[in-house]
RNA sequence: GCCGGUGUAGCUCAGAUGGCCAGAGCAGCUGAUUUGUAAUCAGCGGGUCGGGGGUUCGAAUCCCUCCACCGGCUCCA
């Protein structure tokens, strides 16, 4: 047996026999790393810990606190979850089973049988009788024909299907216990790794995601190596819960929606339309300073309009029925992009006018499907923070950058830490189709975006096949308390519509030539910023935002009175506070307080009245002594405007 | 739109197998109390049991249908 070199992580090689192991690496380190380890790297692919490595190699030891260590056990959890629904539900199709974010799925055509959330609890505990008999995970190469004959016998079309697109001699199966399956891999080593199993939730899906398809039941499940990050993950579940908008948004009266209104049609109430109109405010001032002129458009145009901008042909479907009037059709608006054109070309321009800034916080409406409605998050009316700036291919750079940076002032202001830029493109072979069929301008413009990204050291993920019809685009990714990805804000480029509509400026050379369009939104829409931000501060908004800064709490009625000359101070002060003046004990009113989630609490009684003095309470953070209202309001004063200047 | 689930008072929820006037807590209103940092006491009002149709002597409960919401899938200019 010749040796082969090893190269860990620290760069030391160490000299080991081939055929070795990771597993057996491991346990010549130290056997508690060996009992940890799930999966290895081996020269940048991931292999089961048990495969013998027969060239030098670097390796990687994975554990759970590595994400593909996590995937190869979740990925395993599946595999055993398929075990235990055969040994419940023989002759059910398997069709795929991966790790996702938050443990794995199974799709399964269960045929006939209607399996529910009563099922689950027993496949539960049978995958933990599984665990503990510490079944390994036996990985063997397989010709395809023999694969073929495995699967038909087993009379499984979907893996058939799966098979059908692998390549022989690059197929492997993997056997459990009682149970194999076509799989790459890789596996933990036994099914003894996995401590702690739930299954969290059942949901149809369609076979390979297309909606023509036959749906599939997925069984979602995660699992854990102790059974005490299981109860904490259940844990951080409930805490999500109580963030949820939708929770968050009835209990402090936000918005809500109505029958007769209709489903996706929001009502914001008088809290939540506070929170609109700070918004507003803040991207008006915002704007201003950049130099943007606000403009104000109707909610419906003809027909004509979306035609010209090309917009009818690939979203009829998701716009409200039309309108027929006066011999003419008229939609809804989804979208101000044409209507701000229409602004643009109303007056001839110069190149001196350009750069050219429209703002409006516009209203659109949007046919989402009923199955896709989801509280603020995707609704059917919705106020956007919309914006177009015409220029020229000189100032793009400058423009595109400005618009980046007002992103991440943003950003600053609400705290979003956590978030990614989606580049996407377009998909040559679909142009003329999903994509304006313009090819040197899709290029173009695609250099000059990711040009300005990687200048400006913005790191960003580019996705092939997600741009809009007209152009490349940036989204903003962020992520809600409850683990959904959202597209906060986006941010486009546009060289097909000023073609479209003959957008023009005069050059110095009292030549005619098309600007280009930045779209952009960086607060997004009312709708979904808002449902993300309520999410975001569990409710708990900063100062500046909270529809109620201050409650005055009297300890009795009897100092009702003077509680009001307060009020009136803090009012002086451009402070938001109201009275509590019930007729309540003080722990109640405290209670009540803090349950709204009011920022701050004031307690008064004789003694503050007498000294002129407010006792100071924090949201969540109890008393915090006395001080003179003047010095208070000054504080809150100033609190909000470092809040707000970044 | 598709698969599965849910729908009882403003909110959170009880109401096996169909059977006296459909209940509780919180919130609301009225009164008493006048309170020192997370729930004072008493009384009162409030419900087409999501809508419609059916089965039955009798339906919140069983069946059909429509609507809305929830978990996903698909989609997201």
């Amino acid at each position: 047996m010749s040796n082969i070199n090893i190269t860990l992580p620290d760069g030391s090689v160490k000299q080991h026999e081939a055929g070795v192991t990771a597993m057996d690496v491991a346990m010549s380190i130290s056997e508690g790393l060996a009992r940890n380890v799930l999966s290895a790297k081996v020269n940048g692919e991931v292999w089961d810990a048990t495969r013998p490595i027969t060239t030098d190699a670097q390796l990687t030891l994975l554990t759970w606190n590595d994400d593909a260590g996590k995937n190869t056990m979740w990925h395993s959890s599946a595999h055993m979850m398929a075990e235990a629904l055969e040994f419940f539900y023989p002759g059910i199709k398997l069709a795929i089973g991966p790790p996702i974010e938050n443990g794995f799925y199974y799709d399964v055509d269960f045929g006939d049988y209607n399996f529910t959330e009563e099922d689950l609890q027993k496949v539960e505990k049978k995958m933990l009788e599984l665990a503990k008999a510490k079944n390994p995970f036996i990985r063997k190469e397989m010709p395809k024909a023999e694969a073929v004959a495995y699967f038909t016998e087993k009379n499984d079309p979907y893996k058939l299907e799966l098979l059908q697109d692998l390549e022989d001699g690059n197929i492997t199966f993997y056997t459990q216990g009682e149970f194999t399956d076509l799989c790459r891999g890789p596996h933990i080593p036994h099914t003894g790794y996995i401590k702690a199993a739930k299954l969290l939730s059942i949901a149809g899906a369609y076979w390979r995601g297309n909606e023509n398809n036959p749906m599939l039941t997925r069984i979602y499940g995660i699992t854990f190596p102790k059974s005490s990050d299981l109860t904490a993950y259940l844990e951080l579940l409930e805490e999500a819960k109580k963030r949820d908008h939708r929770k968050l948004g009835k209990e402090l009266e936000l918005f809500t929606f109505d029958d007769d209104i209709g489903p996706g049609l929001p009502l914001w109430l008088p809290n939540g339309a506070f929170l609109i109109e700070q918004l507003e405010w803040l991207a008006k001032e915002t704007e201003r300073k950049a130099g943007y002129h606000r403009v104000r458009t109707p909610h419906i145009a003809k027909e004509t309009l979306y035609l010209t901008s090309g917009h009818l042909p690939y979203y009829k479907d998701s716009m409200f029925p039309p309108m027929e009037m006066d011999g003419s059709t008229y939609y809804l608006k989804s979208m101000n992009c044409p209507h701000h054109h229409k602004i643009y070309d109303a007056s001839p321009k110069s190149y001196k006018d350009l750069p050219y800034r429209l703002a409006e916080y516009g209203t659109c409406y949007r046919y989402e499907k009923s199955g896709e409605l989801f509280g603020l998050m995707r609704v059917r009316s919705l106020q956007m923070n919309d914006a177009h700036i015409y220029c020229t291919k000189e100032q793009f750079e400058q423009e595109f950058k400005a618009v980046n940076d007002m992103y991440l002032k943003y950003f600053k202001i609400f705290g979003i830490d956590k978030y990614i830029m989606r580049f996407s493109t377009h998909d040559p072979a679909r142009l003329g189709k999903k994509y304006v069929d313009k090819p040197e301008l899709w290029k173009e413009t695609e250099d000059m975006v990711r040009n300005v990204l990687i200048s400006s050291g913005i790191p960003f993920k580019e996705v092939p096949d997600e741009a809009a019809f007209y152009g490349p685009k940036i989204d903003v990714q962020v992520y809600s308390a409850i683990g959904k990805e959202f597209t906060l804000a986006t941010n486009q480029v546009d060289f097909s519509q000023p073609l479209s509509f003959n957008l023009t400026y005069t050059t110095p050379e009292n030549e005619q030539k098309h600007p280009i369009i930045i779209h952009r939104a960086p607060l997004g829409t009312h709708e979904r910023f808002i449902g993300f931000l309520i999410e975001h501060y569990a409710g708990k908004f900063p100062l500046w935002l909270a529809p109620l800064q201050v409650k005055i709490l009297p300890i009795s009625e009897k100092f009702n009175e003077g509680c009001k000359k307060i009020l009136q101070s803090l009012e002086n002060y451009d402070i938001r506070a109201s009275i509590d003046d019930r007729s309540e004990k003080i722990g109640k009113k405290i209670r009540d307080a803090e349950l709204s989630k009011v920022p701050l609490m004031i307690v008064i009684g004789e003694k503050e009245l007498e000294e002129g003095l407010v006792s100071v309470r924090k949201q969540g953070e109890g008393d915090q002594g006395t001080m003179p209202v003047e010095q208070f309001a000054e504080a809150i004063q100033r609190e909000i405007k470092e809040l707000l200047s970044v």
